[in-house]
DNA sequence: CGGATACTGAATCCGTTACTTCACTTTTGG
DNA sequence: CCAAAAGTGAAGTAACGGATTCAGTATCCG
């Protein structure tokens, strides 16, 4: 399982932020170069690629360079791992709700 | 849709904290006061109550005082709108990673 | 070749955040 | 009633994060 790999606490931080998730958003339209990402987001190029940096390290997007440009894509390893995290969290809370449910059940039928 | 007027911002930006996550975690063992949340953590009472402002923020805790104690227990709200964001996100992943394979399949045949 | 393009790296700036301390209010048990 | 317990509020601090600028490097096109 690849995806254990990602740490949790990167991929919350990097979701954290508004200008990372417009540049996924952006990415699902397809492929794009560093540039191509940056232009609509009105900030630097160099803030763009600290972003791609981040959002590489927690493998939510990967990227290659051939020439001069680096060619970004979606990678879903990342999302993964934070779906995984999601389900068994989830699991986690409503086994605890379920049990708050059947604690008040009980005192209900004892009173 | 209640869960809808939950921030997705504010949403991971919470979870993108260790000792809040640590705290969810806790909660999932049941209700608990904010002292009791404090001892294993080895913050300071104040700094536990600043991340339970927060947490209750994006609707993931829910604290209710009576008396001099106030509980602390797992708010599903928060939970469902991160788990929805997830939903929309993986599949608007997947149907680009699926033209893609379409487009790959494409180029293969016209070759 | 030479100039434009597409990034990269380093240093810097400033606002945010996690955490602390300390003084204070409220509650409660003996 | 009074001292300990539980939490609140305000202010301060140190580190981090997102962004910038600027000076490079590598690549491509004419």
């Amino acid at each position: 399982m690849q995806a254990d790999t990602v740490d949790i606490d990167r991929l919350f931080h990097a979701l954290g932020d508004t200008t990372r998730r417009a540049i996924l958003d952006r990415l699902c339209e397809g492929p794009m170069s560093v540039s191509a990402l940056a232009e609509p987001l009105g900030i630097t190029l160099t803030a763009v690629a600290q972003h791609l940096q981040i959002l590489e390290g927690c493998a939510l997007v990967r990227t290659e360079k051939t020439g001069r440009v680096r060619t970004c894509r979606i990678e879903p390893t990342g999302f993964d791992a934070l779906d995984r995290w999601i389900r068994a969290h989830r699991t986690l809370w409503e086994r605890r709700l379920d049990r708050l449910g059947a604690m008040l059940a009980e005192e209900d039928a004892s009173s």
